[in-house]
DNA sequence: TCATAACTCCGAGCGTCAATCGGAGTTCGA
DNA sequence: TCGAACTCCGATTGACGCTCGGAGTTATGA
């Protein structure tokens, strides 16, 4: 899946996600800094994170920097910037056409948030119109 | 994925979603009906697209109605609700904590569409504010 | 009536992928 | 120099989707 629903590179685990949790709020770490964190409650070695840590990297998410002999981790996307990735991923996968479907849907989901949210949303919008003056 | 990027049962896989946008289109259909037009260069046996079927089914996104000896599915859940699930998801796993930067992802992304983009979402919100007058 | 076609259900094998860890080798620091 | 911490590699396990074959059931038509 793959389409439509899964993102093969966005898709993450439960694990690396904490990681990476971890990592926006505090970084550069090492492995045993981010074990420590991370194991809370979970009975997990540092082996287990360091995979994760590992695998982070290949999706692009983490960089790391060799200190001395060994490696500390850092996120090279903001929650922002993945929030925005797999919004678009999805917007996509339900049909270019102009996703007249894909923006009512989201405004359905704020409209039960309240209408608070609602017109949050409608300032932001305003605020971008103002900016780029066209 | 599991928590943030991934989920469990909207997570579907390719032949699902063909099979879904195949009943989107035309529904009720049986197995070999669906078959027909979803295997469309994929080489596939009518088994499978009935695997397909069955899942989506244990899912909760299709139902089927027996007729005659055999079954005819339809999609219990259109394109939409599908996406606002979807969205639904994705903001949860973002933090409740008002979702702000959800909402300021999304923005941008209509924003990248391009201003009328913008403008077609401005006007949405402005009408589902008018409609509850609260 | 009987053969064929189409279905259903079950189960099995394959591929991918995250989680998990052990072991071997390397290096910094006390 | 010894130990702690890391890195890298490889292995296993468990989901899950894809794919299909076989066995059993049923409707239809020659």
């Amino acid at each position: 899946m793959t389409d439509m629903l899964r993102f093969p590179d966005l898709a993450l685990g439960e694990l690396e996600r904490a990681v990476l949790e971890t990592l926006w709020d505090v970084s550069p770490l090492n492995p045993g800094a981010v074990h420590e964190r991370v194991a809370g409650g979970r009975r997990i070695s540092v082996n287990t994170v360091s995979s994760a840590l590992k695998r982070l990297c290949e999706k692009g998410l983490l960089e790391r920097e060799k200190v001395s002999h060994a490696y500390v981790y850092r996120p090279i996307v903001t929650r922002a910037d993945l929030q925005r990735q797999l919004i678009g991923a999805i917007a996509n996968q339900f049909g270019e056409e102009g996703g007249s479907g894909f923006l009512a849907a989201f405004v359905d989901l704020a409209e039960e948030r309240g209408v608070e949210t609602l017109r949050r949303l409608e300032q932001m919008i305003a605020h971008r119109l103002d900016g780029d003056a066209d």
